[in-house]
DNA sequence: CGCCATTTAGCAAACGTTTGCCAAAAACCA
DNA sequence: TGGTTTTTGGCAAACGTTTGCTAAATGGCG
């Protein structure tokens, strides 16, 4: 406005014009779509009141209401989303944050994680926005720059720890977080977790009753917080009955679990080289179960006669293996909707201070790849 | 409301009072972080110029800039994305569209996918949310109010048509739009996809010449984009070879992707009760494949000596089935990759308007559960 | 030292909502 | 009908940035 004023007040000097045109950006007149001020002046009212009217109906006349809101239909508004949030300083996104090392485990539980957390927060109103925490800084970065610039309004952290850079925590945050797999109750996050512990101590129970006394144990990183519960739970197990930890010989442990394949591989390599056979694996994903059974049953073992196998995830997959698989199964879609459960809980009551803990338990599912231990075998040349 | 307002009236003088209280929120004085207007303050110079420094480094003077983002670092300032948004008229998110039935073919490939789009857009500056698309009208309502409120940038539109609802529809917004997987380049829309098509012809043709002449295939949902390439593909190449469509027979087709292993099971059914049984199967899913195997092999079939076999997703696990499974791998990566760097070219250069079609060639592994046909044995009985 | 060209910094107006406050209208009661 | 309560609508000020314009400062040159 201001500059076509100018250019017919002097019409002769273009230069300055052209000078003054230096410094500007064009404002992006392109932004198009209608505005409350539009639907406002179509429905013949002001904008406060279209405001109300679409956000807390209860304010604002029955008859009034229907004629904005026609007239919103008729322009197809859409509020805008970040203007709202600037005013009332909030958003409804949510942000999950993702281990970099993605395929934590079976991979198939990632998209039924993801689409479970995804359906409870469309349900409250909320989105969902993905973040990959990856060892580099600035992943960090982006996932802070996401919580501190005011994009997020809650977090759901799965299965890793609290991102820091410089002097920004997430833990600094005033938003709500759930940490979701990894129990971090003990520092008041409110945390989802499975009995994994309990869990696989209950799977070596049933192996030790069904005669095994020697196993393999095929681990994920070494210090992972699901590794050391799994293997917590399988030397708890082998102590209650008795047996010393000399009774387990681990393979693995050096790999990321995106690696699970691999690290299975690998371990039938171990198991081959073994003086002393186990009869009897617990594997801490999935992946690492099938490639170690495939590789073995090469090798000329077969499962269940010689070796039993049991696994942890619960993958859809582990049914259609040969033998079907037995494995210790996460209700993944239960643990998504606790989280959400919790996340909304703590943004819509901001009092609450108390770190919950829920624990969704894991169940084991028997299949073939189970059986009794061999009578008075336990000792195979490779 | 209005029955609360009653109910007060009723109860006598107090009304007013909590009446007028109705009215009034709390503004909410809790935004807590740190504002340019501090690190302009702290760093004795005005807001402007504390913007110009961060955002656009050239435009202010080194000694200024480091005294800034100094002071910024010192106070553990960030911006706040969604009033640079909305004063800038674009945010920095980019949304990806995920079909309902989000375990399209191998659910393996979507984490993936994501990963992949994820690190891309990080590289860039952007953000990843997710939007499920379901068959329910409130799941098209939630991505058009995110197209059209403002909150996105650009779309990834994964394997789905445009959802729309009423007037609006996502075909409308001035948005950058990219489809991956489905080819939509007919519509105008920019496409990274696989070639279906080519590659299982060319798996078929490799079928072929090992002797096979009755096929099954496996179907996906009807009508479904994927499934009528790929099965087009194999026609294709049953027609070259001088093969009618008499030599396939068709199976599953009722469910969806997401029953995957289903149908493979009910695909082995089918298989059990024909009379002229073929000699090599097309899944056009790596579940399908795996749950049809393990049950036929159950039923004492041999894979590849009986049947060959050969599906289409390039999982992971196909490496570790029982004969190791041959599939056709999508290369998900490389499209995840592809799709990002258009996108990012028609946000970044608004006046590219001709859709382009990057086709990322799927390869076809070899392993073991393809072989030559049984000379001779074209009818078994069940 | 003075004049002009070039940087650099600051003011204030946007961006599109929400909402406190107040005025106007409506509804109610006597 | 007049006064009082209740409801409804409108004005304008936020929210935290970016940015056009202008003022000031700096530097170059005669």
């Amino acid at each position: 406005m201001a500059s076509i004023a100018l250019g017919f007040e002097a019409a002769g000097i273009q230069t300055k014009d052209r000078n003054v045109k230096k410094n500007k950006d064009v404002p992006a007149e392109e932004h198009s779509g209608p505005l409350m001020a539009d639907v406002a002046r179509l429905a013949g009212v002001a904008i406060s009141t279209v405001s109300r009217a679409l956000a807390n109906p209860g304010r604002v006349n029955e008859k009034t209401r229907a004629k904005i809101s026609a007239a919103a239909k008729q322009l197809g508004y859409t509020p805008n989303a970040m203007a709202r949030g600037l005013r009332v300083g909030k958003s409804n996104i949510i942000m999950i944050i993702l281990p970099g090392s993605l395929h934590y485990g079976a991979s198939q539980i990632i998209p039924q994680i993801l689409q479970g957390i995804n359906r409870s927060l469309s349900q409250h109103g909320y989105h969902l926005m993905i973040a990959n925490l990856d060892r580099d800084e600035t992943s960090e970065q982006h996932i802070l720059d996401l919580a501190f610039g005011g994009t997020v309004r809650g977090v759901i952290i799965f299965s890793s720890q609290l991102p820091v850079d410089g002097n920004r925590s997430l833990a600094d945050t005033a938003l709500p977080i759930v940490s979701l797999l990894l129990d971090m109750s003990e520092s008041s996050l409110p945390s989802v977790v499975t009995n994994d512990r309990q869990a696989v101590r209950q799977a070596t129970q049933e192996l030790i009753e069904l005669g095994h006394t020697r196993f393999l144990y095929i681990a994920g990183p070494t210090g992972n917080y699901h590794d050391v519960e799994r293997y917590g739970g399988a030397l708890e197990a082998l102590r209650e009955a008795g047996l010393s930890e000399q009774h387990v010989v681990r393979s693995g442990g050096a790999h990321s679990y995106q690696l699970g394949f691999r690290t299975g591989v690998e371990a039938a390599d171990d198991f081959a080289r073994l003086e002393v056979k186990p009869t009897a694996v617990i594997a801490t994903s999935d992946d690492m179960a099938i490639s170690f059974m495939s590789r073995v049953q090469r090798m000329g073992w077969n499962i269940p006669t010689d070796l039993s196998l049991v696994s942890f995830d619960g993958s859809p997959v582990c049914e259609f293996s040969t033998p079907p698989l037995s494995t210790i199964e996460q209700p993944v879609e239960e643990m998504g909707q606790a989280a959400v459960a919790l996340l909304i809980e703590r943004i819509e009551q901001a009092h609450i201070r108390t770190a919950t803990r829920i624990v969704v338990p894991s169940r084991l599912i028997r299949r073939e790849s189970m059986a009794a231990a061999k009578p008075g075998l336990n000792i195979l040349r490779s």
